[in-house]
DNA sequence: ATCTAAATATGGTCCGACCAAAATGGTCAG
DNA sequence: CTGACCATTTTGGTCGGACCATATTTAGAT
């Protein structure tokens, strides 16, 4: 009964009412006639505005706040957000999640993130200006300072990881990162921590800052992966099933 | 008027009714109870089945539909579609399309792409198997082949890049690579296309190939930096206001 | 058996209503 | 005047029923 082989038509092009709500508010966001912050009018009003009934109006705004443009709590008046990077990553939350369901998915996504920070380090070294430098020192300092507090070392953890990302200035990437730690957080904080794990991590930290101050790419890239590398495999050991690793990206 | 200077109270953690069927449905989307490709039960079952009416059955499917683990066709039946990698960037889609409002959102989200690339090339020219050297002579080929076409010469172009996402062997790497190519096509295609261009682009291609089959990955690295702000460079040009302000729209 | 036409199932839209929580406005103690 | 307190009005969330147009299925004709 499943095998219908037939091609599906796949005939209409046409729209929903709502597509057409959507669209205003969308255009009403972006040039500013809704500002930012703002609350969006009440239903009621809209479904007048419109002449359209309270469900398709409802509808437009729920499609809206699944695309990131508005923003709506329970019982709220949902609020304009104009659309970031990082609205866009999070929109993708809930599908990662899903990704992240088997192991697999969390070893890809943690490699996808050592193989963005390897080229994070690498252009650190080669293009970071004396303020990004001094960032790093900043974050390295903090993090000496949390050693003994691990929920704060692993604030400071990111914070450092952040710096990197930010060095390129490039709005997409802190949104990158923020999607990493947010989607990898809940199986990193199932690993144990420790004041020794922590010191560890700060001394990968600052033997990958001290390679970026010696304008050494190469051996920075090294010393990252040698960190996350290690971090992983503090993941594997944790969780049980995860090894064979079929081929990998690591260098 | 927005000074409500209390802190925003948040108390409430209660869900809509419709997030319960959500997760229902997910889960089963997930166990397999509902086969991938499959039709979801009529809208109507599902009210009786939670007994909740149909306004929050439909918000259910439509969340669901936005998340990206069914697929809504304006008078069909909602199909449920296992979530992917590649569902996962097809949900940020609209929201990058805002982002690429401005013209500096597509110059971060071109420099995003080169920035990644690089470190392809890179893991590329150190880590390429035979398959993958193959893989990307015959790319290069179908490449020179379709240099007076310039539409199949996109195509090839598109591959050809598509082959060094592939490399890493991490499904998610394909998937960036699609959403690339998906968000900037529309700026890409208003560029003008020439078998000029083509040849020059195949001969950077043919470089690059060069480079990491040396095993060169510096190299590597240079040429595909210079493939794609020579691409940029193109871009630029034929859109009025990019970077460098001051720039003026006579052309 | 194949194709066509009626019947039904189903999604899209609309209406009107109710409830509970939120926003509002006004009162009153300090 | 300020700020806590309460009554009222708004407003979002949910419900139920209804109608339409199109998909899908069924029955009938060829």
């Amino acid at each position: 009964m499943p095998e219908t082989t037939t091609v599906p038509p796949e005939p209409h092009g046409d729209e929903r009412a709502s597509d057409r709500i959507i669209r205003h508010i969308e255009q009403q966001i972006l040039s500013g006639t809704l500002p930012d912050r703002s609350p969006l009018p009440a239903e009621r009003d809209l479904m007048e505005q419109f002449g359209s009934s309270r469900a398709v109006v409802r509808e437009a705004i729920s499609a809206l706040g699944h695309r990131g443009l508005v923003e709506q709590r329970p019982r709220f008046r949902p609020v304009v957000r104009k659309p970031g990077v990082e609205a866009a990553f999070a929109a993708v939350g809930n599908i990662v999640e899903h990704l992240l369901g088997d192991e697999n998915g969390v070893r890809n996504l943690y490699e996808s993130r050592l193989f963005f920070e390897k080229a994070l380090v690498r252009q650190a070294a080669l293009h970071a200006c004396k303020q990004d430098i001094d960032d790093l020192r900043t974050a390295l300092a903090h993090n000496e300072a949390a050693i003994d507090d691990s929920e704060a070392f692993y604030q400071s953890d990111m914070a450092f990881h952040g710096v990197l990302y930010r060095i390129p200035r490039n709005p997409i990437f802190p949104a990158v990162h923020s999607a990493y730690t947010s989607w990898l957080a809940p199986h990193w904080s199932r690993m144990p921590r420790s004041p020794e794990r922590n010191a560890m991590n700060f001394r990968s930290h600052a033997e990958i800052l001290e390679r970026i101050i010696e304008r050494d790419a190469d051996g920075a890239e090294i010393a990252l992966r040698r960190h996350l590398d290690t971090a992983w495999e503090y993941v594997r050991v944790t969780f049980p099933s995860s090894s064979t690793p079929g081929r990998d990206t690591r260098s």
